[in-house]
RNA sequence: GGAGAGAUACCGAAGCGGCUAAACGGGGCAGACUGUAAAUCUGCUGGCUUGCGCCUACGGAGGUUCGAAUCCUCCUCUCUCCA
C-alpha cells in the first residue's frame, strides 16, 4: 500500500474513532502511530476496562463496548480488561462516598458473568481478555510505592469528586487515591495504544498517559464518550441508582424499560447507542427533534432496536407483541408461569405470597387494599377470601401475573 | 497525641424522656388518567395477625427510669481544628 493510500485509510479510521466521542486526547500522535502500524501491518492495542463491582453490565457500558467492537472491525486488537484487582479497591470516580469493599469471591463471580455479557456485543474469541490481578497481585510494595510517587495529593484533590467529598466532610480513604495509579499502570502492562471510556473516567484515563510516559512508553490516545442517561432521564445510568437496563435483562423487560424512557431522552439514546447502525431510526429521531413524528411510535422502534441487538430479532418481535398486548391493551400475556401449590384451599393473601407475587403478607394486604389484585379477571378486595381448588390466574399491578394451580 | 462534632429506616434528613414504626424529601409499589412501564395527580411504603394485639428497629454493649432514638457509662467508626 502506498503512503498516500495509507494516509487515506488513516483518515477513514480516525473518523470512525471520533464518532460519538466527546474528547480524543492525543489524536495527532495516534494518527502518526496508526500510519506506521498500517504500514507494518501491526494492529493497535485498544483497551477498555471494567471493574466487576456489580454482577451486571448495563446499556451504558454498551456505548463503549460497541466502540471497542468498531476497533475490531477496523482490524485492531481489542483488549477487554476485567479489573478484578481494582474492583477490590473501588473506583472513586463520580462517587460521593467510598465504594463498599468486595470480597475476592464476589469479584470472581461477577467477572465470570462479565464475559457472557460482553459476548452479547462482541465476538469474545477475537479479543484479548485480561485481568489486572494477573500483575497487580504479584506487584511488590516497593514497586507499588514507586508507581504512586508519580502523582501528588494536590492533583488528586483537584478532582471534582474528591474535592466535593473533602469539602463536604465525607471520608476519603487513602486506598481510593491508589485507584487511578493501578488503572494507569494497566495501560503500561498492556502496552495500550488507545484507551476507551466514559467521560467520568477522564482523570483515570489521562493518568494512564502520564504513567506510560513515566515508564518510558509512548502515551496512549484517550477517547472519551458521553455517559448514557438512565431511565429516569436525569442521572447517568447506574445499577445502584436503579435506572439501568442490564445487558442480560430478559427481552420483555428490556423492551418495557426502554418504553419507560422519558420522551426527551429518546434522541440522545438513539444517538449514543446507534454506533453506526440504526440509520433509519437516527434519521427519524432527527425529524422528531424538529417536531415531526409520533413519540410513542419512535420509542417502540428504539425499544425494538435495543432488544434486537442483545437478543436477536425473534425475541425482539415477541417483546414488542408482549408490550402491545399486556401494557397497551391491558390483556393477559400469552404465557404465564404456572405455580403449583399442593397445600389445599387457602386465603388470597397466602396465595399471593406463595405464588411470589408479594414478598410478605403485610405487603400482599396493602396491594389488595389498593385494588391492585385481580383474581380470574375480577378485582379482589378481600384478602381473607378463600381460594378454591383448581387453577386461577392472579394479576398484581399492571404486569405481574401468575397462574396458580391449587391442589389438595 | 489533644480539643470539639457526629453515627436515625433503601438513600438523604428531622426528632433530643411518653402523643414515634419514627416528620419531610428522594426512591420503590399501587390507583386514576394517558400516547407508553412518559408526564401529572392521589394513596401506600418493617414483620406476624381476620381482629384486639404482639414482635423487631434509631452504630455496638451495658445502665438510669413506670417508660429511652432521646439521659448516663464504656466501646467501634467518621468528620473538623490543633500537634
Amino acid at each position: 500500500m502506498g503512503d498516500a493510500r495509507i494516509q487515506v485509510e488513516v483518515e477513514r479510521q480516525l473518523a470512525v474513532m471520533r464518532e460519538g466521542a466527546v474528547d480524543f486526547y492525543g489524536e495527532s500522535e495516534l494518527a502518526r502511530r496508526l500510519f506506521t502500524r498500517i504500514k507494518e501491518g501491526r494492529p493497535l492495542r485498544v483497551k477498555l476496562g471494567a471493574d466487576p463491582s456489580s454482577p451486571d453490565l448495563h446499556l451504558g457500558h454498551s456505548v463503549v463496548l460497541m466502540k471497542l467492537r468498531r476497533f475490531l472491525e477496523l482490524g485492531h486488537t481489542p483488549i477487554f480488561l476485567i479489573g478484578d484487582f481494582t474492583a477490590r479497591i473501588g473506583d472513586p470516580s463520580g462517587r460521593n462516598k467510598a465504594r463498599p469493599a468486595l470480597t475476592a469471591e464476589q469479584v470472581a463471580q461477577n467477572a465470570r458473568t462479565y464475559v457472557d455479557q460482553v459476548a452479547r456485543l462482541i465476538d469474545v474469541s477475537k479479543i484479548e481478555l485480561r485481568f489486572n490481578g494477573e500483575w497487580m497481585d504479584a506487584m511488590k510494595s516497593t514497586d507499588f510505592v514507586r508507581l504512586c510517587s508519580q502523582g501528588t495529593v494536590a492533583r488528586m484533590l483537584e478532582r471534582e469528586d474528591f474535592a466535593k467529598r473533602h469539602a463536604g466532610e465525607v471520608p476519603i480513604f487513602v486506598h481510593e487515591f491508589l485507584y487511578p495509579f493501578v488503572q494507569a499502570y494497566d495501560s503500561v502492562v498492556l502496552e495500550a495504544d488507545v484507551e476507551l471510556g466514559g467521560t467520568d473516567q477522564t482523570f483515570n484515563l489521562l493518568m494512564g498517559r502520564e504513567i506510560q510516559k513515566a515508564y518510558g512508553q509512548e502515551p496512549q490516545a484517550v477517547i472519551t464518550h458521553p455517559l448514557l442517561v438512565g431511565l429516569d432521564g436525569k442521572d447517568k445510568m447506574s445499577k445502584s441508582l436503579g435506572n439501568s437496563i442490564g445487558l442480560l435483562d430478559d427481552p420483555a423487560n428490556m423492551y418495557g424499560k426502554v418504553m419507560s424512557l422519558p420522551d426527551a431522552a429518546m434522541a440522545t439514546w438513539t444517538r449514543l447507542l446507534s454506533s453506526g447502525q440504526w440509520g433509519e431510526l437516527v434519521d427519524a429521531m432527527e425529524r422528531f427533534a424538529r417536531g415531526d413524528g409520533e413519540p410513542m411510535v419512535l420509542k417502540h422502534d428504539l425499544a425494538y432496536c435495543v432488544v434486537e441487538r442483545l437478543h436477536g430479532s425473534t425475541n425482539a418481535d415477541e417483546a414488542r407483541d408482549h408490550f402491545r398486548r399486556v401494557v397497551q391493551r391491558k390483556e393477559q400475556p400469552k404465557e404465564i408461569p404456572l405455580v403449583e401449590l399442593a397445600s389445599g384451599e387457602k386465603r388470597l393473601l397466602e396465595v399471593l405470597v406463595d405464588a411470589g407475587l408479594a414478598p410478605s403478607r403485610a405487603e400482599a394486604r396493602r396491594l389488595v387494599e389498593q385494588g391492585a389484585v385481580t383474581l380470574d379477571g375480577a378485582r379482589a378486595m378481600d384478602g381473607g377470601m378463600m381460594i378454591v381448588l383448581g387453577e386461577h390466574v392472579l394479576q398484581v399491578g399492571k404486569r405481574r401475573f401468575a397462574r396458580v394451580r391449587i391442589s389438595g
